[in-house]
DNA sequence: ACCCTTTATTTGTCCGACAAGCGAACATAT
DNA sequence: ATATGTTCGCTTGTCGGACAAATAAAGGGT
């Protein structure tokens, strides 16, 4: 027959309502008539002006709510969004869960990101980024004795830094980076056993971006995460032992689960 | 009192049943009970089992598909499947559809990513990387007169380059903003007026991560990249310069849709 | 002028039903 | 006995209706 491969590519599926419904509003957009903070029909309007029934219109909203797309409040009306919410991370933060992303693969990442970023924002930070970066520095070494206080605000700064890098895609990127950085926070917040040397290196970042020396800036980034990542590994090795030594062969058991058989009748 | 500060974060809203339900999946798959490949209990026993209706139920799961997490097929089962499908551009896609991402933004971060994965490549391809990166590279040398063929074979390079970099945060990166750039992919094409010189600094690429040179492969990204943006940049004035001759001021009306009235009972 | 209640609208959740698709078991024919 | 067509149960997709909760605007009372 056709073929012995298995064939990758997508099969001859019928397109889903969802898929229509999604097509028509990225229509709607790309038309003008529905721009960022517009409020769309109601949904028994616009399942009826798409011609689907109310459930079938409200998965597909779902799923654009769920990419951060649109937002909907009870009694007050759906309305579309900009995408850059908080909820940008939450792909990476799945991808880190299904362990598809090792942790020091983003560190790898930061390396490549955060240095440029550090270097743009000294470029084209206004008076009032510089201003916001200030406040966090204030509130970490404000902080010492509060870690998860500390750890808001040195993200705040990070974020601070990424949006006075005046590039969206850049911040876009960064904030889902974070996203996911942030799931295994706990795991290194232990890790800073000294927060003034920490607030140390970010107050040096911040004083170099401030005075406009963009070079100083990327080198004390990088130095700063190569930093951080030697504790990391140091971490994890230690983890890595005591996992060896505490096997339990009988929980890594793969137990694939198959579909299960009809019962056959009588 | 707490924080004078408008205090960007959540207001207490109830958790409506998606999120619960979200929360619970993930549960299932930190415990170890749900697995890439695994199958998902059927939506009445799942629906039972979390003691909602099918249809919350529904919902949730439809954001979870949107984000590529699981994939259900009628008649056969829900899946929770690698969420590196290509439905992880959309976010990049439908933000650069609502404007908010300029496209020269988009190679300035080119120019920060690239070059540093073709140097990760230099370092980490395999053999078998390198095979498929020559396979593109000959596809490519036998499209010139096929536009989108050529297109088709150059983005198989530069992905082949970013799963040779053997990090699957960085790939993941990338793959999202090819993503956004396929949207643009027409504007682009014709821009290419001399296929054999873009194929040239192609080859000359691949060549210098085939024998593992990252620095120069480094270097030769960017100044590909750097090439393309000048030849972009021309193309965005020219388009600027009509548009401004062209300007229709009826059009521009950020007309801001106001919730209706309700109308009133005599 | 201020506060409370009412009311229409909108989203959130639930229920029941049927259609479409799939795979395994069964029945039949060659 | 092998091969082929059919039936059957399960699963997802879609639909329609119903009620609860939340919201904002209008209206009335002090």
């Amino acid at each position: 027959m056709a073929t012995a491969h298995p064939l990758p590519g997508e099969s001859v599926k019928r397109e889903t309502v969802m898929e229509t419904i999604s097509r028509r509003i990225e229509g709607l957009i790309r038309s003008g008539e529905l721009r960022v903070g517009s409020r769309l029909p109601s949904e028994p309007k616009l399942a009826a002006m798409l011609g689907v029934s109310r459930s079938s219109l409200r998965e597909a909203l779902k799923g654009l709510m769920f990419l951060g797309l649109i937002k909907a409040r009870p009694g007050y009306g759906t309305y579309i969004q900009s995408s850059l919410g908080r909820a940008v991370g939450k792909h990476f933060q799945w991808m880190l869960l299904l362990q598809e992303v090792k942790y020091l693969e983003l560190y790898e990442l930061r390396k490549i990101l955060e240095p440029n970023v550090a270097a743009l924002a000294a470029r084209r930070a206004t008076k009032e980024d510089i201003a916001r970066m200030d406040a966090a520095i204030r509130g970490m070494k404000a902080s010492f004795d509060r870690p998860e206080q500390y750890m808001a605000f040195e993200m705040s700064l990070h974020e601070e830094l990424a949006q006075a890098s005046k590039n969206v895609a850049v911040e876009a990127m960064l904030r889902m980076m974070y996203g996911a950085l942030a799931e295994g926070r706990r795991r290194t917040l232990y890790l800073i056993e000294n927060f003034e040397s920490n607030f140390r290196r970010h107050q040096r970042i911040f004083r170099l971006v401030s005075r406009r020396d963009a070079k100083g800036a990327h080198k004390a980034v990088l130095e700063d995460l190569k930093y951080a990542e030697t504790l990391l590994r140091q971490d994890l090795e230690i983890r890595d032992n005591l996992r060896t030594k505490l096997t339990k062969p009988e929980l890594t058991s793969p137990v694939e689960k198959k579909r299960p058989a009809r019962i056959t009748k009588p």
